[in-house]
DNA sequence: CATTGTGAAGTGATTCACAGCA
DNA sequence: TGCTGTGAATCACTTCACAATG
């Protein structure tokens, strides 16, 4: 990488592989594994950058180049083992090990959240569901019941809980945010419409539904010339 | 910046403005929008870019430029105009109108996404939601019936629909997505896990919850030192 | 050979830093 | 004076293009 020059003059020794992985090459992995695991599927045991790359989505030299940040795991001439790099990218993510998640907010989309089955054929196991409203606690939804929010210490702590999904309302995120954080869970992927602040040593994922809406509006909006004074008339 | 001698009277001489929204700024318009609203509701009626900045968690320098997009709607010494302001991104983003969006595949999540309150708040209505499953049509989510897939070209003609939301399993979200595409949907987003492709007039957008919890599980496994074994120590 | 892995060039986004203006 | 709007500098990501190699 281009890294020339140096800055705090020292430090310069570049643990690629290790440490430097970009944000955006992470953000792919997980697509690299699902389309390696179709393959895998379709009993493809072979497959080159190209292919691969088709089946993800991206093209081949941005597939290599990611690639090349974990190592090298292709033969030249000949592609990648399909078996055996989706293992390393597997690894690479962390999904050998299995990971405990807690639900908290189980309205429309927590109950939706709790059933999908795309969070446990990963290794991402649902532990609890927690909800603030002590006339839902007791309820279950599929094989859990839902918890109070007060049991989240003990959950988080005897269940080694490292990752929480909120899907409360926007007013209740920071708070159900810090209790999540002040537990012990360093990792959030946040469904309410709202700004949370976390410690630095947190990681936090939002994903807001009318945002990804406005964002196609917007787009929509240039395609049918309904703003720029080019004459209107939607229908 | 274009905008040397022209204002928003003149006609369309400012190509730059009306056409070249960098991507990411354009990711960030909702963003700004619900911390003006934000502001609004506390009766706050000017806000610096800082203090913009600090509601939307991001730097202001990154505001600002965000802004000088658009026009040029600030100012100097002062501020924004909190609803001025406000107003101008909805109309930029595509808010002043209605948009009509069609849900296919009512499980879990499209009856969550059928309910959340978030879409209809803005400028998104959703007029139909359907189903594949005979046996679930005419079932009523909300105060709206599921409709079979067979009348999506009707639903999207007389209801001038343009956004389509899937939120069917991965097997059948390219089929559904053909199908909207040939009604007439030009935006598309997509929750299915599965990679689609639309011809270059269709917008398409992905959410996939199992990637968000993988990118995390990535960071969470550097944080705990799970995989390599690494030294803390930098050598 | 075909295909990987990667420097180098290219593109886009972010941040700096300050001129220009209310 | 205080803050916006914006060129210039920097940083991050993508793509090119080809030497290295099983």
């Amino acid at each position: 990488m281009t890294n020339a020059g140096g800055r705090k003059g020292g430090r310069a020794r570049v643990e690629r592989a290790e440490r430097g992985i970009p944000e955006a090459t992470v953000a792919r992995l997980p697509v690299y594994l699902r389309a390696l695991t179709a393959l895998s599927d379709r009993d493809v045991t072979t497959a080159s950058s190209e292919d691969l790359a088709v089946s993800a989505g991206v093209n081949s030299a941005k597939l290599r180049k990611d690639l090349s940040y974990l190592g090298t795991y292709g033969t030249r001439g000949v592609g990648y083992d399909v078996d055996y790099l989706r293992y390393q990218i597997a690894r690479e993510i962390g999904l050998t090990q299995d990971w405990s998640v807690v639900i908290v907010g189980i309205g429309n989309l927590g109950h939706a959240l709790a059933n999908y089955s795309g969070f446990a054929s990963r290794g991402f196991r649902v532990t609890a569901l927690l909800d603030s409203d002590e006339a839902r606690v007791g309820e279950s939804v599929g094989d859990l019941h839902i918890s109070s929010l007060d049991d989240l210490d003990e959950i988080v702590r005897s269940g080694s809980v490292s990752i929480g999904v909120i899907a409360t309302p926007a007013a209740a995120a920071q708070i159900v945010c810090d209790r999540l954080v002040a537990a012990g869970v360093s990792s959030i992927l946040n469904f309410a419409p709202a700004l949370l602040s976390v410690p630095d040593h947190v990681d936090i994922r939002k994903v807001d539904l009318s945002i990804e809406l406005q964002i196609l509006a917007f787009h929509e909006q240039r395609k049918t010339g309904a703003l720029t004074g080019i004459k209107a008339g939607t229908g």
